[in-house]
DNA sequence: TTGCTCCCGTTTACGGCGTAAACGGTCGGG
DNA sequence: CCCGACCGTTTACGCCGTAAACGGGAGCAA
């Protein structure tokens, strides 16, 4: 059962070295970099960790083979990594930080809203395109433990946190309320997107196993299960993206009656 | 920060050798399970398993430590398991089976229900005494890849999901409304769930970590981060529970009106 | 009783893992 | 010209999962 490639180190060991001088002489040699990435440094390793989760998964990733992918031992990761727990924490806060890379144009840059409603949704959209652009890596966005307790997974960094309650505040709503907010709406993301990439995850790993008649074995496995057998093509149909619109949306209005309420009220209803 | 502690296994090189010998006699067997559980089976090595990783944590738990802790070399569980990763599959199974544990009389005895509505806090209530009494599992719970890709954790038996969609059937749900309120509700579950246990974890390893002065070094980080400092002391209160309740009477509203429409209009509402 | 056979835990062994420590080559600056 | 700093390599250690061979006790047939 995948049973893992020797991947033996070849061919590295004559490979030019001197690499942070290539763009200063330009003379000797300057296309090293296709063979190599021209150096080492922290975000060239995080990168590649990356890379090599969504490709290989994330059980596959060892100091070893991330070294390999890099054209280098392993123990040279150890000059700019502290350990592999660190780099999977340095993986998550990097795919995280794409949150603010204002890619698309202006599709998630949540640092520019109208709103605290448009935020809520840009920051949820934001999240899901990385989920989606990493599967393999987000159940380590989830899984990680958080820098501090009241981190809750996916809103990983102070930062947007900070951002978070911020502008809800500004939106009119008390702190309890924030706070609320904030708890529902991290477990809307987390549930939400958790599930997503688990469900294509194991999409994936069905495909690379034929594993003889599945057909077969999934009819005569239904058969006592009525309800499953009927609402099974249902089942499989992806419906994730409008699920997840309905879901927010939901949230939202939920929100914002509780906004209201204790705006007319004046009472403490800060508590969602 | 955070270094896993090399864990030496100590103390346990010169245990008791030849342990079921001890009281052989006296009847074929019947005191020498106080020192090992008078022979090995594949559920006393699950819920081994199950308690290893309660009290140590699910990175501590390996194949030697396991069974050593059950007075046994390692070798000697591959009899019963066929290895590591079918051992943590059988420790997530046997965890969810306990919902059928009708252990508190009628907490969560999900098989007598009246109403779908009754099932599905049932069910809520009973995934979340899972979650709560065995925190380290759940993720495990959460994160294992599922037996089919429609099969959405926490909800992780064909059992579980056909009583489930049954019960909404026989409620008036049409399949797709079925379907369409299994994945909102599972969702939902995952998200609270893991969130939750999550914090647990935080928390636990927090006590175990004093760190210097956490006092100093918590005021510091959040100088640059007034809305997130000023909720710092609401951000701490724990009031999951609550917030279970709330979110989940929320969701069963938002099924509830959904079932209503799709009755009175006979419309083509069943996406939720 | 003897001896066979199966059951079941142990021993041994192997390759891969994370990583500490020592090593060596190749720079730029005195 | 040499020297120290930088940076990737080599070597080594203990732990991991697990394949394979081993051994001893229980049950049973003769």
């Amino acid at each position: 059962m995948a049973t893992m490639s020797d991947q033996t180190s070849d061919q590295t060991s004559d490979d030019v070295r001197d690499p942070d001088l290539v763009a200063v002489q330009e003379g000797p040699e300057a296309a090293s970099e296709l063979t190599r990435p021209a150096g080492l440094d922290r975000e060239k390793i995080l990168q590649a960790a990356i890379d090599f989760i969504d490709e290989e998964g994330l059980a596959a990733l060892t100091m070893r083979r991330l070294g390999s992918s890099l054209g280098v031992e392993a123990m040279a990761l150890y000059r700019y990594v502290p350990g592999r727990e660190d780099l999977l924490d340095g993986v998550v806060d990097r795919v995280v930080e794409t949150l603010w890379d204002d890619e698309d144009g202006d599709d998630v840059y949540i640092g520019d809203h109208s709103g605290w409603q448009d935020y809520l949704v840009r920051l949820a959209h934001g999240m899901r395109r990385i989920a989606l652009a990493h599967p393999a890596v987000f159940p380590l966005v989830a899984s990680r433990p958080p820098a501090a307790p009241w981190v809750r997974p996916p809103l990983r960094s102070l930062r947007l946190v900070e951002s978070f309650l911020g502008t809800l505040h500004d939106g009119g709503f008390s702190d309890q309320a924030a706070v609320a907010a904030y708890r529902a709406y991290s477990s809307f993301l987390l549930g939400h997107l958790l599930l997503e990439v688990t469900q294509i995850g194991a999409q994936v790993s069905l495909l690379d196993q034929p594993e003889g008649d599945p057909q077969a074995q999934r009819e005569t496995d239904l058969a006592e299960y009525p309800s499953l057998a009927r609402a099974e093509p249902l089942l499989g149909q992806d419906k994730s993206a409008a699920e997840f619109e309905e879901s927010l949306e939901n949230l939202l209005d939920r929100l914002e009656r509780v906004l209201h309420e204790a705006k007319n009220s004046g009472g403490d209803v800060g508590d969602l």
